[in-house]
Parts: structure tokens; C-alpha cells; sequence
DNA sequence: CGAGGGGTTGACGCCGATCAAAGCTGGTGG
DNA sequence: CCACCAGCTTTGATCGGCGTCAACCCCTCG
């Protein structure tokens, strides 16, 4: 279940090759320009590329594969296990962002769980590839920075526009968080499951449920497809705004 | 009021000197051992020393000094605006950890406002000397990884912590929170205003004078000396864990 | 066809927000 | 030195929002 170094999928993820990263438009953004102290012909080798479908494991926190993980499509969410038991979700992450980045400081675990919410696909690099590359390549380290930084951003986000509010308060900001970061080239968005909307904004199904309904009925949220959503920003903006 | 670069104090903050690192505990974090490309000695030229009382501010979220902050001493809250206008804070840091760290994205202003709680001893370093050091000097770009990392990790405990549960698990986590990261060398903490509580935990400042009012009478918490707690830590956390 | 999982809706009770008032403490001025 | 005031904290009474429990609906899958 944890071969992540061979060629054929498990369950819940499939081996899509190795990573062709001269056709990717993230090369330029995670190994960029000047390779000096390292080809970066040996690190392609141990770069693969996988894809998962919704519901999959990627990571869990108990786990140490040795893995950084470049999401390419789809997304991804971060879970931890609060003190009482339940999960909770600390972050939703899309194409461009990277996960296990916490290795990097030498512990052995991840610190969350990683779940595939849509089909994702990602592309794994060992971790000690990183770490030599870090040490050498200049552009990447900053790169390393910035994503670290952005996810701090996020984290700070999620705290501000999550845990603070009514419940239609905190469902709007919900959904304008999809709204601005997951959105297909329609402009629409997938509704997440109940159960994980309440692991982020720490509210009951049933209130969301209750809630998102009202916002239907109102005709500030409307399905265009199916299990793809718009909406009224300006209002639910006004919502979330109290 | 924004003079950072004279040696006078103002209202908020006194000016202590230029930093003394080589006497400093912080130095073999921050700007560790070979300093290859860049005199070491041209950064201190440039890094002071300062004390900001309680409730100073230390930089706002519209400001932009151009300079990263090492914490030296005390404790420093970061605060943000919500949509609807109330303050939250987002973080608490103490000695070791340091502010400001966006700016290495080339932005042009800080994410929050930071506020001194306690008596806050820092050094400002220059933005653009940080930069310069880190694009030579391996171990500082390390230690900056490190030390956002380390915020990552306590944005997602505050998430995980504070965002869940009753009103008196969350005032528990709290508690636990200040009882594990800011005792002083008695094992007592500082207990914060009501209303900075209020903007952690997103509770009522009434709820939470209930809800401690409750701990104290129970003996869970005690009050030591002047302002300075104690608490029966097992008890806590059974309350935290529900 | 039935079983099962996720979503929706309803009824009810409790926790915590809200409004109000009264202690408490430190600072200021007489 | 005391009187006074302002700001913070505590406590009380009341009300509403949301959690809880339960039933039902809808869709998918066997």
C-alpha cells in the first residue's frame, strides 16, 4: 500500500510515468534555471508522477515516506485530529502549492493527513533529493520559502474567515474561499461533502445543511451541473461580512 | 513614531544600543558560523537592539518599516482585522521566534499588527541586509525555513485548538497553550486581558470571565502572585480532551 | 427490490451572546 | 491623604442560535 518507488497504482493511486518536467509549466517555479552543484537530470529520475482518486490517502500523519509532493491538479486537504477525537480540516491546497514540506526539518512523520478530494495529480521527489538541491540551489530555496509562506497565509485566512462568525457567517466565507481558489474555467465550483465543511468551519451537517439550503432557496447559490455550484459573490460578500 | 533607524526612544519603544550578538544566545541561530560572502560585521552596523512596553506596537499591518524582527524577550501578539471589523489574533510568540518574515516575499507591507503584551526586548535587522545574507549564507536560509515552518505548525495548532469544541475547552486549550510556551522560570504564566482571550478563541469576554471564574473556584487555577497563575495541568487537560 | 450512505428537514433544549449593573483597581487631581 | 473617575472584570437575567436526536428523502449499488 505504501510503494510509492514502484511503476503500478495500489487502490488508491496510479504510477502515470515519470515526471516530464521540461513540458511542465512548474518547472520554471520549483527548479528553476541554473542547476549548479547537481543535474537535475538525477533528480528527474526519482521524480514521479501519480495520480489519486477522490477519497485516496495520500499521506498520513503517522506515515514517513520520504516524499515532497507537488500537486499538479485537483485538490488536496490537510486534516489533523483534534485532542478530542475529531478530524479537522487545517487547509484546502490546489495546483501549484506542496505538501510534506515539514520534512524538511528533519522529523520523521508528516504532520497532517493528506486526502485527495477531487482526482489529484502530483508529482512525488524524495525528500534528501530536496534537501541536496536546497543546499545548492539558490532559487529553489526561496522557492521553498515562498510556499511555506503562502501557506502561512492560508493558515492565517482559515483562522480569521473560519472560526470566527454565525454559521452563515462562516459557510459564506466557505464559500468564498472555493469560490476564489477552486474554481474551473466555468467560474464553478464543487460543493465539498457536509461532513467536511463541518471539519473546517466547526459546525454541525445539519446546520450547514440548513443553511446552504436557505442560500439555494434565495437564489444566492445555485447548481449549474452537477455537483458544480455558483454564486451571487456580491451577496454572499455581504453575508460574510455580518 | 516610526523612527527605527535614530537611537531615541519614542513613546512605545527605547532604544537599548546596537545588538551585542556575539554575546547573544540567538546568534548561532540566526546568522550561524560562516559567513562566506558578506562581513558579518556590516549586518550588525545595522541591527539594533530595542524595548517596546506593554501594549506597544510594534509595527501595523499598513506600516512598512523594512526590517524583520528577532524577539528576544516577552511575548508579541499577532492581530488581524476580520471582514466584520473585529480584531483576531492569529498568533503568540516568544523569544526565538521572529516577525516580519513576509517582507522576504517582496511585499510591501506586514500581514498583521504586531503588539508587544509583555516588556518585549527585539533586534530589527534591515530587510534588504536579511535578503543579502540569505542569498549567500546557507544556514540562515535554513533557520528562516525552519523558524516559518515553526509558525505553520502553530497556526495549525491554534486552528485545531482554538477553533473547536465548548467555550471551557477552548478556554483550557488556551491555558494550556500559555501554561506549555510562557512560563516563566516559577512555572507561572501571565494570564491575557479578557478581550485579547476574546480575539483567540472567538468567546465572549463575559463567557470567558465565567468560564475562568468556574477554574478558579474549582482549583484548576490559581493565581501565585500578582497577575502570575498556576494550574493543575492534568486537570486542564482533561477538560481540553472533553 | 432492499440496503446503505449522504443530504435534508423538524422539534426541542442548552450553551453562550447580549444587555445591564455592580465590584475592583490604578491613576489623577484636589 | 482621600475623592473621584475610567477601564477592566465579574456576576446576573434573558433570549436566540445552534447542537442534538430523530425521521425522512434521494441516489447508488448490489
Amino acid at each position: 500500500m505504501d510503494d510509492f518507488t514502484g511503476k503500478s497504482g495500489c487502490s488508491n493511486h496510479k504510477w502515470l510515468g515519470r515526471a516530464h518536467c521540461e513540458m511542465c509549466h512548474f518547472q520554471k517555479l520549483m527548479l528553476c534555471s541554473d542547476l549548479s552543484c547537481s543535474s537535475i537530470d538525477e533528480v528527474l529520475q526519482h521524480t514521479n508522477h501519480y495520480q489519486y482518486s477522490p477519497g485516496a490517502l495520500i499521506y498520513g500523519g503517522g506515515s514517513h515516506h520520504k516524499f515532497i509532493y507537488f500537486i499538479r491538479l485537483g485538490m488536496v486537504k490537510l486534516e489533523s485530529i483534534t485532542h478530542n477525537g475529531e478530524n479537522r480540516i487545517v487547509r484546502l491546497l490546489g495546483p501549484g502549492n506542496s505538501i510534506g514540506l515539514e520534512l524538511l526539518d528533519d522529523v520523521d512523520f508528516y504532520n497532517h493527513n493528506a486526502v485527495a478530494v477531487d482526482r489529484v495529480d502530483l508529482c512525488t521527489v524524495p525528500i534528501v533529493k530536496v534537501k541536496h538541491l536546497e543546499t545548492c540551489n539558490l532559487h529553489l530555496s526561496r522557492r521553498i520559502r515562498g510556499m511555506l509562506q503562502s501557506q502561512l497565509n492560508l493558515a492565517d485566512q482559515w483562522i480569521i474567515a473560519l472560526g470566527t462568525g454565525t454559521a452563515k457567517q462562516r459557510v459564506a466565507q466557505l464559500i468564498l474561499i472555493l469560490h476564489q481558489n477552486f474554481t474551473d474555467n466555468n467560474g464553478a465550483f464543487v460543493l465539498l461533502h457536509r461532513d467536511d465543511m463541518a471539519a473546517m468551519i466547526s459546525i454541525t451537517t445539519e446546520t450547514i445543511s440548513r443553511t446552504i439550503a436557505t442560500f439555494k432557496r434565495n437564489n444566492i447559490l445555485f447548481k449549474t451541473d452537477d455537483n458544480l455550484y455558483k454564486c451571487d459573490v456580491s451577496k454572499i460578500e455581504e453575508i460574510a461580512r455580518s
